[in-house]
RNA sequence: GCCGGCAUGGCGCAACUGGUAGCGCACCCGACUUGUAAUCGGGCGGUUAGGGGUUCAAGUCCCCUUGCCGGCUCCA
């Protein structure tokens, strides 16, 4: 029908008259809009009730199915929210119902199921569970505290990212948390994004008694970004083209005030640490450092156990960026050919780079096949002008340095929460909390493993002797609840032969194997850093 | 930030249309000394997130604040 006809039809429908107003603009195509209508002739559907009556009509390019019995048997509602008109946040908001439907009753189930598994693995309910972190009301909203248990995983993690790190050809720099204004002028972000920053602390000026200014004030902010102190270290001396490529790493703390609605467990928190590194390269080394860089961080995901990635590939926003269009280009097609000599999977994700620099983020699947944003690798040449620094080339002339940005967990919190995720909890030996809890079946047995988990500490291994006064199937019970990857059960049989029961996380177990053979397969399994059932 | 929902001991929950807060687990004490996911008994613990209001009376009703949950938007 012509569009008149359908205003005529829809008259009592502001939203659906601003549609049909839209139909075929080519501005609003090129938003994005060119699914909400679409540019040929409009139809529109009556809904019909079982008597036949017209319910309410919509407009639709249809097909519609003939009759919704088609689908009662897979069809469910599963929550309302609200949306803003056509997703701008400057719009009206309207109640939105989300439902699913299904071909079958089974395959709704299944994805039923695939939701309650997701949530069974819910970072923010196993870190309450097995007593991992909480975000104390008091403290505020985003801010986590680590406990003993929790602190041990990040603690491990944190070690092996160092050793890699320190392997690598990484230096470890240090910055305070707090900053003058003036370094996030000069950085560009106190423009960009001082809305995400949290507000300044203002030191008040110092006047005389003739009320000259004695001392000026001043504001203080704490840092959402490590870079701009990164950049001051490269800067406090003179720097030679030997020294390049010159990598700094840092577990670097930052707040950003996210907005209220946004904050989730761990994943979007207001306070984080990044294990964030700057590299400063020549230009003609950018394509071999990204080679490098990009190995480095595969290898290590995979180390921590995540094996399933694709690449995405964010380039210019033409509405908020830096630089020449020229050196943009140049740079993209770097990244693309790293990316694409990596063999990966390669996303594009137009318009989705930081103002000053493309950037490849490695996107890893989980082991229920969720998609995670883990490493980014960006590229600055922005950085390096405000900062004006230079090193001095062999020639002999100033040249000025390219930043790479990176981050491999993104942060910590964040990439603790995936592995939470990914593991439901049951964290390979290296990361457990506890890797060892010896049970005695009585009381009398309990020498026998404290000499077993001395033997097991002299090695490093996180190893606990259950002496509670609980019985022991409870003691099993909460060993696994806890979800420790081994247990060393030791009664009568065990003692004489000088032996142990090793029982496994599945709950799959060996009798009578000798103390000195246990040992060993502990500290192999932690070593390996292997998945543990 | 916006829309909607929610907030009861550490955790999970209960308390009819307003009528002086209960239970399980955890924790503490005692008994039991046990062979593979919960031994028994006793006890401690809450001015119902905080503040204000309505009422003879508020966990229950109203308002504000804080926080959480589900989305939207955002994510340097």
């Amino acid at each position: 029908m012509t569009d008149d006809q359908a205003r005529a039809e829809l008259a009592g429908e502001p939203y659906k008259l601003e549609l049909i107003g839209l139909k075929g603009n080519a501005a609003d195509a090129a938003e994005g809009a060119a699914n909400e209508v679409g540019a040929g002739e409009l139809t529109i559907y009556d809904n019909v009730g079982r008597g036949g009556e017209v319910v309410w009509k919509d407009l639709c390019r249809g097909p519609h199915l003939p009759t919704t019995k088609l689908i009662t048997n897979g069809f469910s509602l599963m929550r309302t929210a609200a949306a803003y008109w056509r997703g701008s946040e400057k719009n009206p908001q309207l109640q939105r119902v989300y439902g699913t439907a299904w071909p079958t009753k089974d395959e709704l189930r299944a994805y039923v199921d695939r939701l309650a598994e997701a949530e069974r693995r819910d970072h923010r309910k196993l870190g309450a569970e097995l007593d991992l972190f909480s975000f104390p009301d008091e403290i505020g909203s985003g801010l986590a505290v680590f406990h003993p248990r929790g602190g041990v995983i990040r603690k491990a993690m944190e070690d092996y990212s160092r050793e890699r790190h320190e392997q690598s050809g990484y230096e470890f720099v240090y910055s305070p948390h707090i900053t003058k204004s003036a370094l996030f002028e000069t950085s560009g972000h106190l423009d960009w994004y001082a809305d995400g920053m949290y507000p300044p602390m203002h030191l008040d000026a110092e006047l005389d008694d003739d009320g000259a200014v004695r001392k000026p004030g001043q504001d203080y902010y704490l840092k959402p970004m490590n870079c701009p102190f990164h950049c001051l270290v490269f800067r406090a001396r003179g720097r030679s083209y030997r020294e390049l490529p010159l990598r700094m790493f840092e577990f670097g703390s930052v707040y950003r005030y996210e907005k209220s609605g946004v904050v989730h467990g761990l994943t979007r928190v207001r306070g984080m640490t990044q294990d964030d590194a700057h590299i400063y390269v020549a230009v003609d080394q950018i394509e071999s450092e990204l080679t490098f860089l990009l190995t480095f961080v595969l290898d290590l995901l995979k180390d921590y156990g995540l094996d399933d990635f694709y690449l995405e590939l964010s380039t210019k926003n033409p509405d908020k960026y830096v630089g020449s269009d020229e050196i943009w280009e140049q740079a993209t097609d770097t990244l693309r050919k790293v990316a694409q000599d990596s063999g990966l999977e390669l996303v594009p994700d137009p318009g989705g780079a930081a103002f000053y620099g493309p950037k490849i983020s490695v996107q890893a699947r989980d082991a229920i096949g969720r998609t995670w944003q883990m490493s980014t690798i960006q590229l600055d040449f922005n950085s390096p002008e405000r900062f004006e620094l230079e090193y001095q080339a062999a020639d002999g002339t100033r040249q000025r340095p390219v930043m790479i940005h990176r981050a491999l967990f993104g942060s910590v919190e964040r990439f603790f929460a995936v592995l939470l995720e990914h593991y439901a909890g049951a964290f390979p030996a290296w990361l457990a909390p506890v890797q060892v809890t010896a049970i005695p079946v009585a009381d009398v047995f309990a020498d026998h493993l404290d000499a077993v988990a001395a033997r097991l500490r002299a090695q490093g291994i996180r190893v606990e002797v259950d002496t509670s006064d609980d019985r022991f199937p409870k003691k099993i019970r909460n060993a696994q609840k806890a979800k420790v990857p081994f247990m060393l059960i030791a009664g009568e049989d065990d003692v004489s032969k000088g032996a142990v029961s090793f029982r496994y996380r599945d709950g799959s177990q060996k009798n009578a194997v000798p103390v000195d053979d246990a040992i060993a397969e502990i500290v192999a399994a932690v070593r390996t850093r292997a998945a543990t059932p």
